[in-house]
DNA sequence: GTGAAAGCGCTAACAT
DNA sequence: ATGTTAGCGCTTTCAC
């Protein structure tokens, strides 16, 4: 068996209680006790059983974490940038991924992070008004990263300015017409995204004195397939827009390939600009927004810690800076080929 | 307070011993008994504190995953596989994710899974002696993705067979004269890919009586700059290659970017293969090697759960197979533009 | 088939 | 500043 505290304990000579408090750096203990028990602790080379810790105190030193796919971009992103914060602040993290609606619907019912977890960070999930009372039964504070809830820690981006700021590119280069593909505002899971970049859209055109044109505006679901098939269906119609707006870069990429198909050139015909900044945007030389993902589940994770440390969060919400990045997609000298 | 075991026993009107072994579906409780308990714990919402479990059992049912990076494709897939089979087994999943050098050794010298994990999953990472020794005193099973190493459980895919058949594709479409950008076999973190896709590379020439040309040889460093880099210096040279062959999508990515600067096109002057089947290998059009990392995770967890259930593991390495899919960028009929 | 009781290895309240 | 002690909520051995 590997040394437990009563080892340490004996070694220095001192009681458990003391070796409890200098392992954990409490106050009250003498500068040469503490030594004494690091120097014994270093030599039996003890590690304190966290198991026996948390039955004791309450305390997990675990933070729960929910994505709904790890193994997208977005979401590995998170992942990263999480797991950096939590184990620099001496956090467990525990890994949910719901994968799919069953494996979502398990989740809120069985809720496997029951007893196990301090806090929970959910990432990028709009929940129903059921998930959100389960998660609430945990009695733990909870985090969301880019989805705003009453009552809930919450850090990501200025969604709508974002999309501004890529509309307001395309007209800055004298494009007029521009084309819309989005996500669906009407999904039941009712992500943020596509309501606030939609909205960013609206606001650009308006303030430039473009009325919006329906025709030019189709949804593309997020995926790349779903945004070729957008901008199909618009270069069938007139009139031909000069430039689009896709909320996501993945949708881009599929409206170029459906530009390019049709026989016209990107940008010289119609300009593309994505959101994201997803890690081919440069190779496929998309213009896009960009979001620091890993830096927002960072910030987050960073103001949970704080929160468990017993600090009181004033705000509920921050939001991070996005950036325009212009390549070839939108300005031809920037082109790459 | 959320209840205890013992209120689950008083409403059962059991002994706490029963209702351990009642949830537990232990053998040598009557029927009848088990029925009170599960109703008694179902009516009272209670669930077994897994800390107190696994102080008094000493097992932790959690397993720790080591991966250099999450955020990128291959690692994401890796734990989007993991997660699948630990949550079905009734695992917890910790993360664990390096990151940079420091990271690595940092994880090493700390052991932060010390004392909280039943095993060890470590993704794509050669150790040195030093590393495998550390791991080793944690005194637990361990399972590695892709590296074989003796008495480690081990599931990846025939990298060698896998280059064999690219190089077998260019060869069986004509093509003689066929380049390889690859990574660094001298590369002290020694990843095993460069070596073995190397390998397959020169058998495939052999077994088709082309000699191997230096020239035609480059790094890429498995990034996309690092292959555009391997395919400029090579068009520089004499002869030009009508194919190449890059041991990762990545690399093939920036490949055929040179080419295109270069004002050559692909496939009709140079056929281009990878390796992977990136998710964006097919956005690109890329011909190139499948490999189902998700599974080759999957098979991995459920043999070390299996080691911990008590099953004797026979076989040391499982290897998945390795599928070609041809696209545009080596089969101009299959272009998707 | 069931129960009593001794831990598991810590933390925290209290005493000194 | 340090020690004593009573838990924390389970599992497991050993009786019955």
């Amino acid at each position: 068996m590997s040394p437990s505290i009563e080892d340490v304990a004996r070694r220095a000579g001192v009681s458990i209680a003391t070796v409890s408090r200098s392992l954990r750096g409490l106050p009250d203990v003498a500068e040469s006790t503490r030594d004494r028990v690091l120097t014994a602790a270093r030599e039996l080379d003890y590690v304190a059983s966290p198991f026996a810790a948390r039955l004791a105190s309450g305390r997990t030193s675990t933070v729960g974490v929910v994505v709904p796919f790890v193994d997208r971009w977005f979401f590995a992103q998170v992942l990263g940038g999480l797991e950096r914060e939590l184990q620099a602040g001496g956090f467990d993290l525990l890994l949910y991924n719901l994968g799919d609606t069953p494996g979502r619907e398990r989740f809120f019912t069985v809720m496997p992070a029951r007893k196990r977890v301090d806090a929970l960070l959910v990432a990028s999930l709009v929940l129903t008004d059921m998930e959100l009372e389960a998660l609430k039964t945990l009695n733990c504070p909870i985090a969301m990263l880019g989805v705003e809830v009453e009552g809930v820690l919450c850090t990501g981006i200025d969604d709508r300015a974002g999309a501004r700021v890529a509309v307001e590119h395309l007209i800055s280069l004298g494009r007029r017409s521009i084309a819309l593909i989005g996500g669906d505002t009407e999904d039941p899971m009712r992500f943020t995204p596509p309501l606030y970049r939609r909205d960013g859209y609206l606001q650009a055109l308006s303030a430039a004195g473009i009325e919006y044109d329906p025709r030019m505006d189709e949804l593309g679901y997020f995926t790349v397939a779903g945004g070729e098939q957008a901008m199909s269906t618009i270069l069938q119609r007139e009139p031909r827009p000069d430039a689009v707006f896709a909320e996501s870069d993945e949708m881009a990429y599929g409206a170029m390939r459906a530009i390019r198909r049709a026989g016209l050139r990107v940008p010289e015909d119609i300009a593309v600009i994505g959101f994201d900044d997803h890690e081919s945007a440069e190779l496929l030389d998309l213009s896009t927004i960009r979001q620091d993902v890993s830096a927002q589940a960072g910030v987050l994770a960073k103001r949970l810690l704080n929160v468990l440390a017993g600090e009181t969060e004033t705000a509920t919400a921050e939001l991070l800076p996005t950036e325009l990045v212009v390549r070839g997609s939108t300005d031809p000298s920037r082109s790459s080929y």
